[in-house]
DNA sequence: CGCATGACGATTTTT
DNA sequence: TCGTCATGCG
């Protein structure tokens, strides 16, 4: 085993006894590392699996770890306390939840609740939620449970920041709920309340192994120290230069006085990277070599030297993209390269726009990594709702979420009052609706349609262990009006969305009970589905983490864009930022193509912009520069020429169209992308379209059709896997028959 | 209740 | 510019 790795890599293996940091650059083999270490301590009996504790941020790498080490240690895998963070501290606290006056089947409350819970309170405390907004409260909370900083010692100017906190923290105590922030903070409560218990695990872990250990934020870091205290043997892996996540707690001083930390400490450093030409990592160093919070370290590779890094420049973001649409083209065509090597990392989600408009105009396969889930949907939420509710009558925002919905008359005055009533008395929402009955408080429709609704609660809190999942889910669904309800609407989005609701209903016959259920959606759910595996990536940079293409884009290299212009308000945050671009620099593989845009739209404003300070801390000898803007003339580029047939593409008639009529000289009036609407909560997925084509497989001329972002259309022309479209909102377009479904 | 209207604000989001 | 949210009217 030991000999597949490198001199460092074996380093970080043997030593396996003490505090160990092992700084592992991007792409130095990390995960073999952790692996390794897991099995060579395994095999030299230093530990039973059940003594080893290792712990990731994301599922996926914990799923990674596990999947690896069971291909050589077999069914052992399953006694190590392999997981994420919040997973194995979940597991903790479900253990030992009565020290901290929980109850063991709590649940995770996801971000949306928790908005809707401090708007209550804020409305409750009178607060001016235009003035201070929810979310406001919301980061404020979050922060200082991730940063074990007393929310009255954060400097806020929000007005009762302290009771908004308290009363949260109550209201979530009565409803059985924690948020993530908690989980770990609830350990620290147990290990400081029950020396036994503290105790018992700091025995049991003899070694433990830590992924990223540059995203660790203060809770975490004294979680690991309490857990490291008795055998010492913490091994931290992770790269300060990729510390990205301070924004949310993570505190990057952590890996930077690990010597401080722990003491007798050794510090090893991965830097043979095997991933990227040695172009790429030339200039991956030019920039991160700008930071002065850093260990310091230089990556090499035996590999050659590749092509050189391009940096390109455009007169604007519509050629920025269109130019990118047709570099991918030629990379695609001209050299074999799969689409799904090929990675577009921005800045920011809204950054992924313009170039869905262009990749749907050249017929470039892509898909957007990042978003909403399938579980984040509003009809999936309701759905969901419903089920908390059965289970569990305390849970107020759930019963508040749908207890009109379907519209059953209950207004929001009957709500309100209700709503009060429960907080005066410290009741459940539910129980106070139960009583009003008794007082007969209420009246007409509201009484009688609550009266239902809650009969069918109290009905099916009692078949909950007699009846399977799906069963369950489908009778409280049909029998409160919720599928009618889009039933009626019957319209093509209605329908997708009856659609989700039926999948997600088959999706329960996986889980034993709903706690399971609603564990596994707030903690294990990834966002990856495996559709459109052969497709252009779009995601942020944060997303990004972690993964690598041989094909990298970097667009929108501008102050304010990359670095953002809310990091350079901010003191300190424009070293963070260049942790950012050091990580999307080292996602390259062989190619690396940094781009600029001179104008951009910026909130609807044609605006004048200045090249990144990261590209000016690349040696311009190092890369290939090239200006593509109208100065040069670069119609190529810009109309999207086709050099096989020597014609313009169909796609981009009307934009050369549109441009014409615009008064070519008038830079600022490139409208060819007209307007163009998306409903949010569109219950259209790309998962479904490709369903439903599946049914689909022509499309004859004028057949109507849904397009997810511009609406409904008829088909005019088609033009092998691309369809004409005259959009009823936005106009001709030619769109990518993936793209479309069927409205007949 | 459902729709229209206007103000507002707008990074990153592993769990 | 564009999407969200609160508010007010019929």
């Amino acid at each position: 085993m030991l000999e597949n790795l490198n001199n460092s890599q074996t380093e970080a293996v043997k030593n396996t006894e003490g505090p160990l940091l092992v700084l592992a650059g991007a792409g130095t083999g990390k995960t073999k590392v952790l692996i390794s270490r897991i099995i060579y301590i395994l095999s030299n009996y230093l530990a039973q699996p059940q003594e080893i504790l290792a712990v990731t941020f994301t599922n996926k790498a914990a799923q990674e770890m596990k999947n690896r080490i069971g291909e050589i240690i077999g069914d052992q895998v399953n006694n190590l306390w392999v997981g994420t963070f919040h997973a194995i501290a979940i597991k903790i606290l479900r253990r030992h939840s009565e020290i901290v006056g929980l109850r063991s089947d709590f649940t995770i409350i996801d971000e949306d609740d928790q908005n809707r819970l401090i708007k209550q309170i804020l409305n409750d405390f009178n607060i001016d939620t235009k003035q201070f907004s929810s979310k406001a409260y919301l980061s404020k909370i979050s922060i200082s449970k991730d940063i074990l900083k007393n929310i009255d010692h954060l400097n806020s100017n929000l007005p009762k920041l302290k009771e908004v906190y308290d009363t949260y923290q109550f209201r979530l105590k009565s409803m059985n709920f924690v948020d993530f922030g908690d989980i770990i903070n609830y350990n620290l409560e147990i290990f400081k309340k029950s020396v036994e218990t503290l105790n018992y695990y700091q025995n049991k872990f003899r070694y433990i192994l830590v992924d990223e250990y540059q995203d660790t934020n203060n809770c975490q870091y004294q979680w690991l120290l309490l857990l490291s205290s008795k055998f010492c043997n913490i091994c931290c892996v992770g790269d300060d230069d990729q510390s990205i996540y301070s924004w949310r707690g993570a505190n990057i001083n952590n890996i930077l006085r690990f010597e401080n930390d722990f003491a007798d400490s050794k510090i090893i450093r991965l830097e043979q990277n095997y991933r990227s030409t040695s172009n790429i990592l030339k200039i991956a160093d030019s920039v991160i070599s700008n930071n002065k919070q850093r260990h310091g370290k230089k990556l090499w590779t035996d590999y050659n030297k590749g092509s050189k890094v391009k940096i390109l420049s455009f007169y604007d973001g519509k050629v920025e993209s269109q130019t990118i649409a047709n570099k991918i083209k030629n990379f695609t065509q001209n050299n074999s390269i799969n689409f799904s090597q090929i990675a577009i990392l921005v800045r920011a989600g809204y950054q992924t726009r313009s170039f869905e408009e262009s990749f749907i105009q050249n017929s470039i396969p892509y898909k957007i990594i990042g978003g909403m889930k399938f579980y984040e949907r509003l009809e999936i939420k309701d759905a969901i709702a419903y089920l908390r509710v059965c289970v569990n009558f305390d849970d107020d925002l759930a019963l508040l979420r749908i207890i009109n919905t379907p519209k059953r008359g209950v207004g929001d005055a009957v709500i309100s009052t209700l709503y009060q009533r429960s907080q005066q008395e410290k009741q459940s929402f539910f129980k106070v609706i139960k009583n009003s009955f008794e007082e007969n408080s209420l009246k007409g429709k509201s009484k009688e349609s609550l009266k239902t609704l809650i009969e069918i609660f109290e009905k099916f809190n009692q078949k909950i262990d007699k009846i399977t999942l799906p069963e369950l889910a489908k009778s409280i669904l049909s029998e409160a009006g919720y599928l009618q309800m889009w039933k009626n609407e019957n319209t093509l989005e209605a329908n997708s969305r009856l659609d989700n609701i039926d999948e997600f209903i088959k999706s329960l016959g996986d889980f034993s009970s709903i706690a399971e259920f609603l564990e596994y959606i707030s903690l294990i759910e990834v966002r990856d589905d495996n559709s459109r595996l052969n497709s252009v990536k779009l995601m942020t940079i944060h997303s990004a983490k972690g993964l690598e293409f041989d094909i990298v884009f970097l667009p929108g290299l501008e102050e304010g864009t990359f670095p953002s212009s809310k990091s350079l308000e901010e003191a300190n945050s424009v070293e963070e930022e260049r942790r950012l671009m050091y990580v999307a620099i080292t996602r390259a593989k062989k190619e690396l193509i940094i781009s600029f845009a001179k104008n951009r739209y910026i909130f609807g404003e044609f605006q004048n912009l200045n090249p990144s300070r990261f590209i000016s801390e690349i040696p311009i000898s190092e890369v290939d520069f090239e200006e593509i803007d109208f100065a040069n003339n670069n119609l190529l580029n810009r109309f999207d020429f086709n050099q096989n047939s020597g014609k313009f593409n169909v796609s981009n008639k009307s934009y050369i169209k549109n441009n014409m009529n615009n008064n070519f000289s008038k830079f600022g009036s490139f409208n060819y992308g007209s307007k163009t609407t998306q409903t949010k909560n569109s219950a259209t997925t790309q998962k479904n379209i490709t369903k439903l084509n599946l049914a689909n497989e022509e499309f004859p001329i004028g057949t109507r059709v849904f397009h997810q972002k511009f609406g409904y259309g008829k088909i005019k022309n088609v033009d092998g896997n691309k369809l004409e479209i005259s959009f009823e909102k936005t106009g001709t377009k030619t769109v990518m028959k993936d793209f479309v479904t069927s409205s007949q």
